[in-house]
DNA sequence: GTACATGCAAATGCTTTGCATGTTT
DNA sequence: AAACATGCAAAGCATTTGCATGTAC
């Protein structure tokens, strides 16, 4: 997903109408890649006088992932935070000052000898790395 | 953690009292090593009889994570999950069926190359591998 | 007896759902 | 016009908190 053109075909594509929570929603998380955005920071980047409905970005949101636009984590509080799907990269490190994330690709997979031995058969897995990015360790 | 003195030395060390709800929540956790249990599977756990509110497992599960007894993941439903900690096994192989986890240890962290290389440094990471294990792959 | 613990009930915060109303197509 | 979306309000859960009572020490 590059352009908004892409995206209005994708909707198109999937029988859903395009308007204007799913265009402005769909801007947040393009000048956000860098980040793993939650409902709220959704919320809080929503452009002045527009005022869109909880229930809307959720129901959005899901509608998203579930076409592979979006991808998904839940931080360390229990709460979900989305960021646009960028292919082979879905690993994080994570910013815990700024919450800047720097996605990374699965390579190695260092306990799958451990697993195989175990007989378990793994299907998927979740990695995220926590520390301070490169900016925030100068600014301190 | 290997025996319940052990647990009541430690309640003493610290200054806690030793409770009935904090022997029956240390017993279901040391009788499910080998699962990570949600507050409501603690609940599920009580044994006949014994009613314990919510707000007492919570608060004493706080306590036991405050010490280093318990250690918590948030599972993918957002929901936390604990398990008695044991040393140097902080990686988790999850049965998605039966919910049994298998310990592993942090070795080799292929993403470290990476994390230097954007300046990013690391003081903590989360890995977890979902699939099947061998129990389950049996029974289907 | 005192300090810490518990039970109860209410509150909080994230997320979901029902339903009537709007808006794309 | 029909089908899908939205806003609003209320409900659902996991978790937390305040407060009076209970209990280990």
């Amino acid at each position: 997903m590059e352009t908004k053109s892409e995206f209005y075909k994708l909707l198109r594509e999937k029988g859903l109408r395009i308007t204007a929570p799913k265009k402005i929603i769909l801007d947040i998380f393009l000048s956000n890649r860098d980040k793993m955005l939650s409902v709220n920071d959704v919320y809080g980047a929503l452009p002045e006088g527009s005022a869109i409905d909880h229930a809307t970005v959720y129901r959005n949101i899901q509608k998203f992932l579930s076409f592979g636009l979006l991808e998904s984590m839940i931080d360390d509080r229990g709460i979900n935070r989305y960021t646009l799907c960028e292919k082979g990269q879905h690993h994080y490190l994570i910013c815990t000052e700024c919450g800047r994330i720097i996605k990374f690709p699965c390579t190695d997979h260092y306990w799958c000898g451990f697993a195989q031995e175990k007989g378990f058969l793994e299907t998927n897995h979740r990695l995220e790395v926590y520390g301070k990015c490169a900016e925030c360790r100068k600014h301190v």
